[in-house]
DNA sequence: TGCCATATACGAGTAATTTCGTATCAATAG
DNA sequence: CTATTGATACGAAATTACTCGTATATGGCA
């Protein structure tokens, strides 16, 4: 099993940015960052390279920019702060978060649907 | 509006006891936090103060033993925290985060009826 | 009254995270 | 070839969170 480092939020930021581009340079995600606060560009830098230690990444250095990429899932990170929540706020009780998720936020009739559907499948099992 | 106090990992076992006992001297939330980890009692003492001056809790200090109070919901910071999580890391789509909470841990039959229940109720409107 | 158990206050150390300045290296335009 | 641009490396300060030791106060009981 796979060791698992929490990322933290400034690494969340970034990650964030990974899984959608897939690959990108510190200057690439950097630019990303900047559009929702405020930071050097040596801090974004700083904060990938520590990922790299941690394994949170992976990266080609064979040239001089180096070329980024996420190596932890977008689903296992999702699911492991998922986890975490409802243990630390919901008591363990996962419908009480999907009724808080789903009260503070109103998911459109597609959605519904969607979330119907399957929990009508995991009824069936 | 109140201010955005976002209330730290520490500060959280403390208020779910609080939620829980309604009201509470700190050594009844330190025996409860030592159920779960170690730490000494002005850890907690320290910490329940913290979040006295941030406003996190009241307390009665009438008594020599001070006695202890949320002073923020628990609703409320659940809602805090999901719609976080919804932003960082589910783009935003509270439906996603719905279904991989309902992945990872899943409901009993009674939390899924109670979840479709909710769901009718949402589209009724 | 005087001792003891138990409480709070508070300073300060430690650890984790984030931030940034500066050094240095590589590519390239002129 | 060398000056400029833009990249990485790295040390260390700043911030935040957590932890605990010690000082001191208070209330009750022998």
């Amino acid at each position: 099993m796979a060791k698992q480092v929490k990322p933290t939020e400034g690494e969340l930021e970034i990650l964030q940015v990974l899984w959608e581009k897939g690959k990108a340079t510190v200057r690439e995600v950097h630019e990303i960052i900047l559009q929702s606060k405020d930071a050097g560009y040596t801090t974004t830098l700083k904060l990938m390279q520590i990922m790299f230690e941690k394994g949170l990444v992976t990266r080609d250095d064979s040239a001089k920019t180096h070329i980024y990429q996420a190596n932890i899932s977008k689903e296992k990170t999702q699911s492991q702060f998922v986890g975490r929540m409802i243990n630390s706020l919901f008591g363990g009780s996962s419908s009480q978060l999907v009724m808080q998720a789903l009260g503070s936020q109103s998911p459109t009739k597609e959605e519904i649907d969607e979330i119907q559907q399957y929990l009508n499948n995991l009824k069936k099992q």
